[in-house]
DNA sequence: GCTTTTGTGATAACACATTATCAATTTTCG
DNA sequence: CGAAAATTGATAATGTGTTATCACAAAAGC
């Protein structure tokens, strides 16, 4: 299965379900689960049924359009690719996932830790209270 | 259930699989997955079953004894509390999962972030590669 | 508009990690 | 040691997230 939206030049074909997840995950502050995308969508889309939320996601995914994000504890969320590195927030409250600007890990790529690990690469989940939660 | 390895005073009993399990996880370089932990303790009691590690490991949190590690995209693992606030390495070559001792993240408690976000805690993954997989 | 082809929704099937069950074994303690 | 009680191992049952199935609906192209 293909999708078009972006694209606009293969055989899958236009519908409201493929149209309407794609915007969500598009226009989301920050990576998605396939329950949080459902949830947004189905208010667009009444009956929007689960199965097609998996399905696209996994086209996208599979086009490389979108990006497995994984948190610490949490189902697989997805983003848009082409974010560059950036790291994410989770608000305790609400529970919402956002992306930050910010990158505050001081262990650039190539460095060697005390036991002589190197670094190749990092993750970090930031934790706390969106602005919204705390007023 | 209770288990009697440190305290040594509740209804418990001391059981070869136990004291097994727990000094595995005591003595591991980091957090280990049940399979993991059932691996290394087999190797001791043969014909440990899986089973056993899960009524234990899940004896040892309800006694505060361990705490779950969640890694991003991974399985639970187990270490044993009271190791203060760190982070972990995981090797990409051997899978394995190390405790480090520095914390490289410049954004302490109470940090606000551009967008609003207040910082109270944070999870860190560092991935590369460690120094027998490097040799 | 009509036909062909693809997509959708509901739900069954599946995969996997975790827990419950229970007969047999092991530990504890008199 | 011997009895009572707790633990174990094997496996069935469970829960949950994801995929497959299939009749019906919708999109694309003539």
């Amino acid at each position: 299965m293909l999708l078009c939206y972006i694209e606009g030049m293969n055989s899958a074909r236009q519908t409201k379900q493929r149209n309407t997840i794609i915007k969500e995950v598009v226009s989301a502050e920050g990576p998605l689960s396939i329950a949080e995308i459902h949830e947004r969508a189905s208010a667009k889309v009444p009956r929007l049924g689960i199965a097609t939320v998996y399905r696209t996601i996994k086209a996208l995914k599979e086009q490389g359009r979108v990006a497995v994000v994984e948190l610490p504890g949490e189902e697989p969320r997805y983003e848009p690719v082409g974010r560059g590195h950036h790291h994410h927030f989770r608000c305790r409250s609400c529970d919402q996932t956002f992306d930050l600007e910010v990158c505050p890990v001081g262990v650039p790529q190539g460095t060697m830790l005390p036991g002589g690990y190197t670094v190749e690469d990092h993750s970090l989940t930031l934790y706390g209270q969106c602005s919204t939660c705390l007023a």
